[in-house]
RNA sequence: GGUUCCAUCGGCUAACGGUUAGGCCACAAGGUUUUCAUCCUUGUAAUCGGGGUUCGAUUCCCCGUGGGAUCACCA
């Protein structure tokens, strides 16, 4: 049985590498019909930031991954939410300590940090070794009469090398003997990630263990911890990062966008995960849309990039209207109408509008932009009605505007076909270019160099009215 | 600095050791068009450097260079 994890501190920020690691071990278990369980890393105390689990339920939740155990959905394996397991790691810890694969450590924060620099000046090469990892027993027995509290640390193998198997990195051997003695417990009781990780993942029959490279250093340590314990040691798929344009990690402080932000600047969800699904991955076809469940079947963990990938927003944005494209219309009204300027469906056929987005949206927070003229003609430069190729400028444009003015007057049933026809109808009496009126005709109208749809598009939604109002108004500006 | 990972167009990436090194985004040019939107066509553009191994190296090995990760009582 495949059985995935997704393991985040809750910050209160889901970013897009986050993300992504989710993606994959909910992919990698559901395409192997396995479990996909969310587990809360909130060790931590202090940077745990309040409600911000709900954050990750909503993140997961608005992306389309769903847990098939949790905090909330309980499979057997819990509690899922790490600081209430504190009985069990205590538990790890003991037997870890009279194995003598761990062992008490009582210093204090200043001596550490004296031994610590004393230590690196003296075996620059070498990793830190603590004093207490010699105590013997009724030393230790003194100091825990002494002291109160104290850290536990994994005592490393003073020779040997350790290898693990990473299903994206390959084999990777190291030195014993330059691997740190990490803290597994720390003095408030609870465990680091180091050390709960390794017993969340053994107790909940985690088989393969999917997160970000910066864990990679760390796994040869997990396995002498696993190797410990005698335990089955899972599949490893450790991931590359992410990065910003300029090579750094992607970060909440940088105001680096967050799957919420990206959200909030219109993509969909579904464009966000089959951006970030190629970010690092690709299926060996030319392929380039994905839904969820088409990553399912074709996702596969063996063609995961080792390189680290820069996240732009271009491609994503011409991804996000490719899946704008493929919602059926009326899904895309329903979340264009969270867009629309008020107003503009009380006042205006907002089926009509939509139709003529629908497709030429990038982000839905463009409709805006793009729609705010059929309420009022913004403020606009005559120079717009300059165009070469449309054989127009302000003062053909002002004679064609004038003599549109009372053709359209003439047409009875008004809509985007007659209104056509009436301004094809001038061209030919003109003998001129059919841009020589529609270019003039439709910046008369909208104000705009670029709009969804044409002159007589527009002129059939905003109505007879307001159109000779619209044509009228430009005919002044252009007296000026 | 120690350890370790990575390296193909500007970005994302493809290529059993044999390809004119392919695709997508972006960019540029042209075309269609009721818009400078959409759509179509074309183009610019890459194997980090140096050594090997090999008939042949983007691919395998070594060195260099560059970048990343890690070395917390954070995860």
């Amino acid at each position: 049985m495949v059985r995935t994890r997704f393991a985040p501190s809750p910050t209160g920020y889901m970013h897009i590498g986050n993300l992504r690691t989710a993606l994959y071990a909910y992919l990698i278990a559901k395409k192997n019909n396995g479990k996909f369980l969310l587990r809360i890393e909130d060790t931590d105390q202090k940077r745990t930031v309040e409600d911000s689990v709900e954050v990750i339920y909503s993140s997961l939740s608005l992306a389309g991954i769903s847990y098939d155990e949790g905090p909330d959905k309980d499979g057997g394996y819990g509690p899922y939410i790490q600081s209430e397991r504190r009985d069990i790691y205590r538990k790890h810890i003991e037997e870890l300590i009279s194995m003598g694969k761990a062992y008490r450590c009582f210093c204090t924060k200043e001596e550490l940090d004296r031994d610590r620099d004393e230590f690196s000046k003296r075996y620059p090469d070498k990793p830190f070794r603590d004093k207490c990892r010699d105590l013997t027993g009724s030393e230790i027995k003194a100091k825990t009469d002494q002291i109160a509290s104290c850290v536990v640390r994994q005592r490393i193998p003073e020779t040997g090398t350790t290898t693990f198997t990473d299903i994206v990195f390959g084999a990777i051997t190291v030195e014993n003997n330059t691997l740190d003695e990490q803290v597994l417990m720390k003095a408030d009781g609870l465990p680091t990630y180091n050390f709960a990780n390794v017993i969340d993942d053994h107790l909940m029959e985690i088989s393969h263990v999917v997160r970000g490279y910066e864990y990679l250093s760390s796994a040869p340590k997990y396995n002498l911890l696993y190797e410990s314990f005698g335990w089955k040691i899972p599949e490893y798929i450790h991931l590359p990062h992410i990065m910003r344009e300029d090579g750094k990690k992607l970060s909440k402080r940088e105001g680096d966008a967050s799957f919420q932000d990206l959200l909030d600047l219109g993509y969909l969800p579904s464009a966000i995960i089959n951006y970030i699904a190629m970010l690092g991955w690709n299926p060996g076809t030319e392929e380039e849309y994905f839904t969820l469940d088409d990553l399912i079947v074709k996702f596969s963990p063996e063609r995961i990039n080792r390189s680290n990938a820069i996240f732009t927003r271009d491609k994503l944005t011409w991804l996000n209207n490719i899946h704008i494209k493929k919602m059926p219309f009326e899904e895309f009204q329903k979340k264009a109408s969270e867009y629309y300027p008020k107003d503009l469906s009380s006042r205006y056929d907002i089926e009509k509008i939509g139709k003529l987005i629908h497709e030429r949206l990038e982000t839905f927070v463009q409709i805006k932009d793009k729609t705010d003229f059929f309420l009022k003609v913004p403020d606009y430069d005559i120079s717009l009605y300059e165009n070469k190729k449309m054989k127009s400028d302000p003062a053909t444009a002002k004679i064609m505007l004038e003599k549109i003015i009372p053709v359209f007057d003439t047409v009875t049933e008004w809509n985007n076909e007659t209104v056509f026809s009436a301004m094809n109808e001038l061209i030919q009496k003109e003998g001129c270019k059919s841009g020589a009126v529609l270019w003039p005709v439709r910046i008369a109208l909208s104000g705009k160099l670029s709009t969804p749809g044409g002159a007589s598009e527009i002129a059939d939604i905003i109505g007879k009215a307001e159109t000779a109002a619209r044509l009228k108004a430009a005919v002044e500006k252009l007296g000026e």
